[in-house]
DNA sequence: TTGTAAAACTAGTTTAAACAAGTTATACTA
DNA sequence: TAGTATAACTTGTTTAAACTAGTTTTACAA
């Protein structure tokens, strides 16, 4: 779930993060001030400071010019969180951060046709894995999933790999790390597949979640499309709005 | 939707961003090498960087060290998300971005109780506004929300305002610009009021997003719960993963 | 011609310093 | 005592420079 750092700013970041879930700074509580900070941490106040944006970015503290910054982390909420949904969907989709079981439905290799060209961007022609999976958590059934990796990128994959982990194949063996991901998330009426495979109970629509990957060179090498289970669904999101910022068109 | 920078590097920002939407600088090329643009900017190398980094988090460009900064923005994605649902959520959600007409279905003083409490984490015995709002465009109902917000926080809220814009009354008048917010979002079955105000068609299942807002110096002024027509609604995240990083438990 | 080492690129990390722009505490004045 | 100007905080922006660590190109040697 977490992070090796390798650097000064992710380890005072990570530090600062466990001092706050650890209480030691509570929510609204300020931090101490930077030049504290650097104190306390041997670094320059960039470094600092960019541990401190971090922590920003991912909602556990908020800056205030003149005053200070403050703990908004929540471990109320946050607790709050795991209990309605079992797992967050931050966690769902990056599919390294929890065990899943996959049971693979179908592996084929195609070529992009005009039809699947149009959704998932790939050229028409390119050469791609075609799988469909199924992710369970011991025997409740969580996402039924299509992907369409790029050949030229996932080379050799084989039903084994991805039986296990496509992204740990792409990272060890291939030295092809993952690094950004484009997610759009729908909600669509659930189809026969869905009802033969995930616990819909009264539900008859679902969340769907459409992934597209890219490589540390840039190069799209992955379409998916995910159908998830809609009750233990949960997606979690955090926001900075800029604050020296107005709108144009409000 | 856009912002008006007075810094340096938002104003560097916005300029490239520009220039990558107008193609000068296409999908899968590199943009020109730090210096370069340090030149064409006559900034520093840090703010430059800074600009990158914004385009990089908003999903525009990706960069790898020793060779460079690859973009990654598809105007065609970006197309089709605009066609798929109309309005995509992250604007939905940014209520300021667009022009719903509001109508106002309830307004009330209240003190929060143990069960809502429990919910919205606001303390027991707080006092707030409890609205219930409905948000269309033209003829059509997107959102039905119910609004708790901390009277001490936005003062002399009037039904008026309400069918306005709440944060225009909080920015514009109050001076209390809102800086975070954290999203939940769910899958819930439509109740009746869903069912009377929400074009479901045969859907009987809908997306709902809880929000909890912060004031700049970090209170929580708002606890949001919005339902929302399921045929129309989108959310687009994006997500960099920190390549220098692996994961514990994969 | 091919392989390899070196040089010339690329972006990433860290430190330092000066100044801007807010907020809070202090001390002085009326 | 109350109000106000000032000093002493706080975080925000920008520049500069040195070094690290990858990638690509160049040039030389076999």
């Amino acid at each position: 779930m977490d992070i090796i750092p390798n650097n000064k700013y992710d380890s005072i970041y990570a530090d600062l993060k466990n001092r706050i879930k650890q209480d030691e700074f509570q929510y609204q509580d300020k931090l101490p001030s930077e030049t504290n900070l650097v104190l306390q941490y041997n670094c320059s106040r960039n470094t600092l400071r960019r541990a401190i944006k971090k922590l920003g970015a991912d909602g556990y503290v908020q800056s205030v010019r003149g005053k200070g910054v403050i703990v908004i982390y929540n471990s109320h909420l946050e607790n709050d969180l795991i209990k309605n949904g079992n797992h967050s969907f931050s966690q769902m989709a990056d599919r390294n951060k929890i065990k899943f079981k996959t049971t693979v439905l179908l592996f084929d290799e195609i070529e992009v046709d005009k039809k699947l060209s149009l959704e998932s961007t790939f050229p028409i022609g390119t050469p791609v894995y075609y799988i469909k999976r199924l992710r369970s958590i011991g025997s409740d059934n969580y996402i039924v999933e299509e992907n369409y990796f790029m050949r030229k990128v996932v080379k050799d994959l084989t039903i084994n790999i991805a039986q296990d982990s496509v992204y740990k194949y792409l990272n060890e063996v291939l030295n092809e790390p993952i690094a950004t991901t484009k997610r759009i998330l729908t909600i669509g009426l659930a189809d026969e597949q869905d009802k033969k495979y995930l616990d819909l109970k009264t539900y008859n629509a679902i969340p769907i979640v459409t992934n597209y990957s890219f490589t540390n060179d840039g190069t799209m090498f992955e379409y998916t499309v995910s159908h998830h289970r809609p009750d233990k669904f949960i997606f979690y999101d955090q926001n900075e709005t800029n604050p020296v910022s107005f709108m144009l068109n409000n």
